[in-house]
DNA sequence: ACCCTATGTGAATATCTATTCACATTTTGC
DNA sequence: GCAAAATGTGAATAGATATTCACATAGGGT
């Protein structure tokens, strides 16, 4: 018997929390409504109340963690024009993001939520893209104002900043956060701005 | 009705080719031991007179694309001294495994393999601790003949080597083979050769 | 206060999956 | 050739999971 009656607003929200927390701690594969359902305080069939199914309460967990990535990147740009103090920004963000909301990793490496249906793969390969995009226009502007060098290719680039972050994402989950990923960060950092860094 | 008895060497052989198989279609998540037998041709209590579980399956198949990893390594080592022409060579051997093995990147990336169970999630980070060391021991080797920087930290510079991996796998993936791995491959080493290289 | 809606419960259901078990058949070794 | 072992089958089982459904209750609006 659950405490109270909560209307579908909050609890919308509780749901997506225990979600996220318990994909932190076994990840998506395990996550079952049951579970789910325990995590907030109610009995399984209640979460059908706020939500069509368990597909629809991962899909908006993996939104939430969408937006927060997307807020980053905003005020990452709206903090400072220049190119290279914003990525690193942005990957210092991205760092401390994966440290506090643990769940992130799991859920962006996860085949149980987006590989495995053409519709949820393609959606997800759109977020990606788009983040690559923004990323890739931020080395542009770089190489406009000087900042960057502009004989390399931007999205080669973007691609490559991005790629410092998985196997600290995958080495911090596989050591239990015992790897220095903000150490791994800082120093894959400073090689990768003095290769870019215009001359 | 499977077509004849085959002894156990051939029909474990089998059993795993099959799992690559079917995990490179469809993930690990989705592999059961239904499809499984059907696609060896047996009902699917027959794989438990090879094999003594499902999970048992799967750890032969981890094992099979680990000890692929470790062929190219080795191969690599042994047909030059240079160490960054061997560090081209294993990237580029380890993106054509990628492209012929599709399960390998579905397997790595997999928390079903590995993740979600303490004594595998430990052997799998002894796996690629183990892996880096190589590398790092390559990074070493180069700065010892002065190849490579010697100011840099061999450990940092075998986990972005590997960096180079994961997002190219990511997107070659939910591009459905449309991106092109190779071409991202070869800018990424050409900036990150450049980068380490002696002056 | 009353009625309707929103929310929660507990039982049932359907589906899927991994695995066991008893029987059948083929293969191997003596 | 015979017996034992190895391999394959089909039915049954157990467990887990997501979801539906009918009933109950709390909360909000009139």
């Amino acid at each position: 018997m659950a405490l109270e009656k909560l209307g579908t607003e909050i609890r919308r929200e509780q749901i997506v929390e225990a979600a996220l927390s318990l994909i932190a701690a076994q990840g998506v594969r395990r996550l079952s409504v049951a579970a789910l359902a325990r995590r907030v305080g109610l009995v399984p069939s209640a979460l059908y109340r706020h939500f069509k199914s368990k597909q629809e309460i991962l899909d908006a967990a993996v939104q939430l963690v969408q937006r927060r990535g997307l807020d980053n990147l905003k005020e990452v740009c709206a903090s400072t024009p220049n190119a290279l103090e914003r990525l690193k920004l942005l990957l210092m963000r991205v760092i401390k993001m994966i440290r506090e909301l643990q769940a992130m990793p799991r859920i962006v490496f996860s085949e149980g939520v987006s590989a495995d249906h053409p519709e949820r793969k393609r959606q997800a390969y759109v977020i990606l893209t788009g983040f690559l995009s923004a990323i890739e226009g931020i080395m542009r502007e770089g190489q406009e104002r000087g900042e960057v060098r502009t004989d390399l290719d931007a999205k080669t680039l973007a691609v490559m900043f991005w790629g410092m972050l998985p196997p600290v994402v995958i080495l911090w989950h596989m050591s239990d956060g015992a790897f220095d990923v903000t150490r791994q960060a800082e120093r894959s950092w400073e090689l990768f701005s003095e290769a870019i860094r215009a001359r």
